[in-house]
DNA sequence: CTGTTAGCGCATTCAC
DNA sequence: GTGAATGCGCTAACAG
């Protein structure tokens, strides 16, 4: 590796000293005009770039964020992290991004990995906000972070996110408003995640408050659904009246439900109703398009990387913001038909039926 | 932010120098048993961790690589991400991921970006390998590097990818087998990335060599495929007979495609079949597959940083590999139909109708 | 307005 | 085997 030039290298070439050149580049305290296009010449000339090293070593800001996400594949992160991203650089910030693969281990060792570096700040999502030993450690390194997606009961330095609890009740409301009785869920498993519970929470809730009980709950590993083809074929292979309206934690699990239903033959929506959570650009580009809880992942990633700017330069007490969701209709939720399941003998509710064509009132 | 522990903090802590202990955690020269057990020891109980920045400004090497994709939010790039960060985290190095959002200046500002912060090695996938200032300023600073699915002609550091042109030309091949003989392209714009270019060619070649002609180009903005819904609309709306198959630059845009034509009453693939490349997930999940040329994205990761390393500690010419594709056959493809196009008068060839049932072939 | 100087935390000489 | 000293590139006092 060719030697970098220096900070040094360009006060030579202008006959400065290293402290006037810093405070040109840094726009730190007077100088002459005429200095300062000196200096600029020069770093243009000879191709200067500051070394962030350094900087961080002077225990300065090296104007570096740490960011922690349970996955690079999951789109919603995916967009989090892009929207980040793009916030960041606007600020003049460089996101240091890892990814934790939904792992406790992972995302403690990923906040030693950024503490190694000296990051002015880290923008994260734990997998359980209320039990992470990594949220510990940043609060005893004392370094500012904001929580994404996670939107924890207790007092933390500050989170951007949505009212999980809040998006799946109206969800499963909704889900009973169009007639259906026989109502499950699928999940990501509790123990890995605060969303999944929140969800699930807020799903029993609404489901309670509507009157109706959640008929399953089939709970799979978030990273890759294991399980879920082996509960669905197990459900819809008993004798009785099968489940008419499915509510899937995430968008991911809600497509693999999809695709799992329609390999047995079940047609979505005519013979039974999805709704995801996330509203990922996959579930927009199917037909008929997926029914979701679209949430503005761009925006939790721009908004918070303000959010911790915020409390690194005025270590304001904010505590966070919940963030607007949006209830997308798309054609995966259709009232009950009258005959929702060949197999079973049973039909919905004489009053129910005059709720089959209010589909279209998105 | 709360003091860090430096190595000081450990030496005193255990009676000793500051070079000891580095050597101990660097595992360098001959250093007696038990005082390594009592650092190690120190370690665990103060909670040290090197800081990155002292040991770039060094100039040793600070274990970070650079990363600079295209886009966070395509899958094709965060799964290369995820696989990439999966191998450096097996060998001890963090990723530091940017995106260029297919902007050459971004594009040259992230590598900037990254020779600040005295990256160990890049990985990086760039609009146009024959013509990057990306590339040359990665040469001029003598940091080396692994291009990622650009498979460059001239001889570079060290690429993997995979054969576009030759996929794209076996993707026609397959396509007019099939009997159609309208067939159209939906491409990224040339001018911003060579795959598209080479896939481009590819087909073209081998159309070609099946004796096609294409029907119809259509370019559109890779990153928000602007100008697709009016180009397709145009296409379908003149007189005459249309294409029966589209062969799309990459998945998101045969995703796209289909939802655009969908919308427009046509069936996929009663009415016209569509082909992808990439084989992203949202892809495979919906129904029927999405068929797609599947590259494999998370092995291009790891195998890049697998490249890289050797490049950095060897100093060999490794000069990069191609690695396999799969044309995965899903259910969007389809022998052309005896009435492809009920718009337009024509009528396929006699001697093409014995394909109409050679779909089930994969 | 500008120059001098002193470290930041670490790896690495060179002594002992 | 181990310790003392040096400097990586930079910023932040403190002097002029």
């Amino acid at each position: 590796m060719a030697k970098a030039v220096t900070i040094k290298d360009i006060a030579q070439h202008c006959g400065l000293s290293v402290a006037t050149v810093s405070r040109v580049i840094n726009n730190k305290g007077a100088i002459r005009a005429e200095t300062v296009e000196r200096v600029e010449a020069a770093v243009q000339a000879l191709g200067y770039r500051p070394s962030m090293a350094a900087r961080a070593l002077k225990s300065a800001s090296n104007r570096t964020l740490g960011v922690i996400i349970p996955s690079l594949t999951n789109p919603v992160f995916a967009e989090t992290a892009a929207g980040l991203q793009q916030q960041a650089r606007l600020l003049g910030y460089t996101p240091l991004i890892l990814s934790s693969d939904y792992d406790d281990a992972l995302e403690s060792s990923a906040v030693e990995n950024l503490l190694a570096y000296q990051v002015d700040g880290v923008l994260l999502t734990v997998n359980d906000a209320t039990s992470s030993a990594a949220l510990e450690r940043l609060d005893e390194a004392g370094v500012p972070y904001c929580l994404m997606h996670n939107v924890p009961r207790q007092r933390v330095a500050g989170f951007i996110g949505v009212d999980n609890f809040r998006a799946a009740a109206e969800v499963a409301t909704r889900i009973q408003a169009l007639g259906h009785t026989r109502i499950g869920m699928v999940s990501g498993d509790f123990m890995r995640t605060d969303r999944a519970r929140d969800r699930y929470a807020g799903f029993l809730a609404g489901l309670k408050y509507a009157g109706v009980e959640l008929a399953h709950l089939v709970q799979v590993d978030p990273v890759n659904a294991t399980g879920l083809q082996e509960s669905l074929s197990r459900i819809y292979s008993q004798e009785g009246s099968h489940p008419t309206a499915w509510f899937c934690s995430n968008d991911l699990l809600a497509l693999a439900t999809i695709a799992q239903l329609e390999a047995m033959g079940r047609s979505v929506p005519d013979d039974v109703s999805i709704v995801g959570f996330d509203g990922i650009q996959a579930g927009a580009l199917r037909q008929p398009m997926l029914t979701s809880v679209r949430t503005p992942n761009l925006e939790i990633g721009s908004a918070s990387v303000d959010l911790l700017m915020a409390q690194i330069h005025d270590t304001s007490s904010n505590t966070g913001r919940k963030l607007d969701y949006h209830l997308m209709e798309g054609g995966t939720l259709a009232a009950v038909s009258e005959m929702p399941d060949p197999d079973s003998g049973n039909t919905p509710d004489p009053h129910l039926q005059s709720l089959d064509e209010s589909k279209d009132d998105a």
